[in-house]
DNA sequence: TCATGGAGCTTTTTT
DNA sequence: AGCTCCATGA
């Protein structure tokens, strides 16, 4: 009966369905399972020959850590000589110095939670500056453009001289869709591409489906399955025949396998045909083009003789490829920083064998450790270190408390019920207010997933706790957001039949078939507009459209353009009964705005596709508030106090994990989540299931 | 052909 | 609780 359960229920209101007895029966179930299914693996896993080659892999790379006491002569020779603007003895510990005045080569810096990696890329990027080197010659890759405009200010502040710092930064994705719009020319694409996210590509998927209408197969996957899949393919390297085998539950069918395989193929051409690029595209056109064009590669090669990575244990195969390319001549200096301990992006192909195999790739590389942790209280890395301890591979490192702070023990608090658990963070909340006059923002809650929150949030509201939400349903992904977008693509690029099916579908009486059929005569007469007249007279409702996108096509600036296409969308909203109607106008009265300020159509839509625009939406409101976020939003990010919630099995690791390499991922997720915490960490679970990670018992004896 | 309403299903993490 | 799928009526 239990085993029936446990596929079908509903972890969200699995305590309303079942009694307390089947709950506890069920939640003792699961548990049992899993430690069987830890144990089983514990015994064979020892001595893969994959992780033999990996733990040697990275014991060569031990042996170049340079010892102390040499390190301490020669920095203090190498900045006794010279002098320089900011004084990186006084704000730099020794292993940061030496990473910051390694200027040639390849070489590696593990860097533990905390332990100062932004201050070290930040002060190493001026070191180079000050040493003569051209800031065009610098390029820095970061996991977020927040963290490489934070950078980039940082620079800018240490210098007090914003002309000088020209150093290219971004993400692998921005950097490479800049890359194809500054050499459009030279590698021959079409300049206006539009870049696909995943529910634009889901949306084409979608079209091509319907294209094939009458050979389908009964039994498809669904949308989202064929685009997941795909993207797999391209970011773990392998081809769809291995990924349709790993998908083994709809795909027996060789007919339905095969019926993939072709909207898969129709799904690359169609992009090809309408200069869409999706973003697993942006890095394989640029692999592709430096593998071929010789002219390209070397002048890439020629400007960013500076290269630094950061959280490159997130980097998937294709990044290291690229990386590899970029990097590839002798005298480009290279320098990756990361944490393998925090490599939490595997499910989107993030290969923590990157930055385990580093000294493979550059065989004369050097390792370079940052241990001194200058975040969290001594009482808090205790937790941190024995959590991490349990990590089987890796460089190893212990973080060192340099903050002589011991700090509150963590606590585990475990409750009846979910609202219990919401009450005892709010609880703990405000006694730590009142006693160490804490305020809103010094607070983070982190939850497995982002729908964990819900009944936090709810109890916010009615407390008028105020906080913002990181990750979930992200501002680009709502409806509203993405129908704004689908105008402005389609005006950029005339050839985006997506977008144009989406402003189509927007019309009264226009649905999937008359969207097909007006698609379709507007691309036999070569992207032609005026073919929305010869529908007029059967569809009404199409008039405005054309009015409008006349219209928006004359108009110089983007703020006049986004202001057209707002008047007529707005026109469309008030059609609808809509009960959000109030907070979509907030959204969009944002989304205007924040496209108002731009000068250029293409840089808008650039960033809006690959930044976190929530960042911006966000900006004003960041004091003053609680941040709920997810694990991986928490990523980088530090506040006094943390609590983590449904520190419990089934959520912390998650029923989804089932793999040892999927278990030993949520394990440094949890070390991620832990290593949030300067001062105060609660660990916070309903009912009585502790996660497995979580041994009471060892952990008390940790703090005794 | 489209809009509507009900039933059933499903929920990790994201550039 | 929200989304998609499906059947029904306009």
């Amino acid at each position: 009966m239990i085993e029936k359960t446990y596929t079908n229920i509903n972890l969200f209101n699995i305590q309303e369905i079942l009694t307390r007895e089947e709950y506890i029966e069920y939640i003792k179930y699961t548990t049992e399972k899993n430690i069987i299914f830890l144990n089983e693996h514990a015994k064979t896993q020892d001595k893969t020959n994959d992780e033999i080659k990996l733990q040697e892999a990275i014991e060569r790379l031990e042996k170049t850590v340079v010892s102390e006491k040499n390190l301490k002569k020669y920095i203090n020779y190498l900045f006794s000589n010279k002098s320089y603007k900011i004084n990186y003895l006084k704000e730099l510990n020794l292993r940061q110095l030496e990473a910051v005045s390694t200027i040639s080569g390849k070489s590696l810096v593990i860097a533990g939670a905390g332990t100062g990696k932004t201050k070290t890329l930040t002060y190493r990027t001026s070191f180079l500056m000050e040493n003569g080197i051209n800031s065009e010659n610098i390029l820095l890759l970061t996991f977020t453009k927040k963290a490489s405009m934070e950078i980039k200010n940082r620079i800018i502040n240490l210098f007090g001289n914003k002309e000088k710092v020209l150093i290219s930064t971004g993400t692998f994705h921005s950097f490479c869709a800049s890359l194809l719009r500054k050499y459009s020319k030279l590698l021959n694409i079409y300049q206006n591409f539009i870049i696909l996210d995943q529910g634009d590509s889901i949306d084409l998927i979608d079209q091509i489906k319907k294209d094939l209408k009458k050979e389908l197969p009964e039994k498809l996957p669904k949308n989202q399955i064929i685009q997941a899949m795909l993207s797999q393919a391209v970011n773990f390297r392998k081809t769809i025949d291995e990924i349709i085998l790993k998908e083994k539950c709809c795909l027996t069918e060789l007919e339905v396998q095969n019926t993939v395989k072709l909207i898969i193929n129709k799904y690359h051409e169609e992009k090809h045909k309408r200069n869409l690029f999706d973003y697993d595209d942006l890095i394989d056109v640029i692999i592709y083009y430096l593998k071929t064009n010789s002219t390209f590669k070397e002048i890439i090669q020629n400007r960013y003789k500076y290269i630094m990575i950061d959280e490159y244990q997130d980097t998937n195969l294709p990044q290291k490829e690229l990386l590899d390319l970029l990097a590839e001549r002798e005298d480009c200096s290279l320098m990756v920083v990361g944490d393998d301990h925090q490599s939490i992006y595997g499910f989107r192909g993030a290969n923590y064998k990157n930055i385990l195999l580093f000294s493979e790739t550059f065989p004369d590389a050097k390792l370079i450790k940052l241990v001194d942790n200058y975040r969290s209280s001594e009482n808090i890395l205790k937790l941190v270190n024995h959590i991490s301890s349990f990590i089987k591979l890796g460089y190893k490192k212990e973080l060192i408390a340099v903050n002589n702070y011991k700090g509150k023990i963590p606590e585990i608090l475990t409750t009846q019920t979910q609202y219990e658990e919401a009450s005892v963070i709010l609880n703990n909340m405000n006694v730590l207010i009142k006693q160490e006059k804490f305020k809103y923002e010094n607070f983070a809650v982190l939850t497995r997933a982002s729908h964990d929150s819900v009944s936090l949030q709810a109890i916010f509201l009615s407390n008028k706790i105020p906080f913002v939400v990181v990750g979930g349903l992200k501002f680009t992904e709502k409806r509203h957001i993405k129908d704004m977008l689908a105008f402005m693509k389609f005006i950029y690029n005339s050839s985006d039949i997506v977008s144009l099916g989406r402003i189509l579908l927007l019309i009264n009486k226009v649905g999937l078939i008359t969207a097909k059929k007006i698609t379709a005569r507007y691309l036999e007469l070569n992207n032609n507009i005026d073919i929305l007249e010869e529908f007029v007279k059967k569809y009404p409702d199409i008039a405005p459209l054309y009015k409008m996108l006349i219209d928006a096509y004359n108009k110089k600036t983007v703020k006049e353009l986004v202001y057209t296409i707002f008047d007529y969308y707005q026109n469309i909203l008030n059609e609808e009964q809509d009960d959000n109607w109030v907070k979509r106008q907030e959204d969009l009265k944002i989304f205007v705005e924040i496209a108002s300020s731009y000068n250029s159509l293409a840089e808008f839509l650039d960033d809006f596709m690959l930044d976190s625009i929530n960042n911006m939406k966000n900006k004003d409101k960041k004091d003053q508030v609680v941040t709920i976020s997810t694990i991986h939003g928490s990523k980088g990010l530090e506040w006094d106090v943390v609590f983590i919630m449904s520190v419990r099995h089934g959520k912390i690791p998650h029923v989804l994990a089932t793999t040892i390499e999927e278990l030993e991922e949520e394990r440094r997720l949890f070390y991620v989540a832990l290593s949030r915490a300067k001062k105060y960490l609660f660990l916070t679970s309903p009912e009585l299931s502790l996660s497995q990670f979580i041994d009471r018992e060892s952990i008390d004896n940790l703090y005794q």
